[in-house]
DNA sequence: CTACAAGCTCAAGTGAACTTGAAGTCAAGG
DNA sequence: CCTTGACTTCAAGTTCACTTGAGCTTGTAG
């Protein structure tokens, strides 16, 4: 009756750790309500919050990004399917440029690398448009096909 | 005549910084010369192998794995364009993995994310076969679609 | 009642790919 | 000769997304 889970059963349940729950409550994206002893109970509408975390960063989104698309949620009530669905219908547009890159990138393997014209400035493949954006120290970001989070079960 | 480079001069044609050549120098990515006095000195074909990380960094790869793939090089001659398309012949399908499921996680926004089926366990959009894979700590890797490198100019 | 699992907080570590800063050297122009 | 800018090394810092560990408390099964 009392349909509230422990941190570990969300985490047997989404395949994302429970340190990362934790890292996700800290980062906003996700809430849990404290028993009097302090533990953390989550309601089940928690797995649908948490799959979408997976997701959208799969797709390439960065947590703050994705805290910000949560805080277009509905407050007060669980969201429905048609608020999820208005959420990540802007992302289509991203895929898309991402596939269109690497379909660019892949022409590029066979045309471009072998033919001489890879001298950086002058090849269209290697400057898809935003090489000269400006970005602060730190990780240079990169895509990779590794997965998202590991399971702690 | 003598066709030697300064490392100012190399990171402006390639848009790369200067910090990060010393970096690919140290992880075995790129060579240099060195005159009497310790200046590094690139002959033009750096041009090409930087060229080429960037590159390979946009489909992908790590910097290990680059350095790994340069080491199929001929050693003793500058590469030809035969050459640099055996290296990358082996990348399409990797290209083509990454767009597969990018269109998988597009279909999912339409057809998945409203209709409530969206529970990690479930759904195979969240689980395009890798999610049960081990990894160790560290960063979580992710694709996106910022500048690989910026330009010190 | 006593194990023992599971939870808590907080600080520090991890890895990739660099950048930044300190402190010093080298080369060219005026 | 002096300044200026480009170069050198080396250590430490940065971002992101977490994980790990220490030290403690809670909840439950036997």
């Amino acid at each position: 009756m009392a349909d509230l889970m422990l941190i570990g059963d969300v985490a047997r349940r989404s395949g994302v750790a429970a340190s990362a729950l934790r890292f996700y409550e800290e980062k906003g994206l996700i809430e849990s309500v404290r028993t009097g002893s302090g533990h953390r109970r989550y309601p089940r509408a928690v797995l649908r919050r948490v799959a979408f975390i997976v997701f959208a960063q799969r797709i390439g989104l960065t947590l703050d990004e994705i805290a910000a698309e949560l805080a277009k949620l509905p407050s007060g009530r669980v969201p429905t399917g048609r608020d999820w669905s208005r959420l990540s219908a802007t992302w289509t547009s991203r895929i898309n440029e991402r596939i269109a890159e690497l379909e660019r990138l892949r022409a590029g393997l066979t045309q471009c690398i072998g033919c001489g014209c890879l001298s950086l400035d002058r090849c269209y493949l290697s400057n898809p448009g935003d090489r000269a954006g400006k970005l602060g120290p730190g990780a240079r970001f990169w895509m990779g096909d590794r997965p998202a989070a590991k399971a702690r079960a």
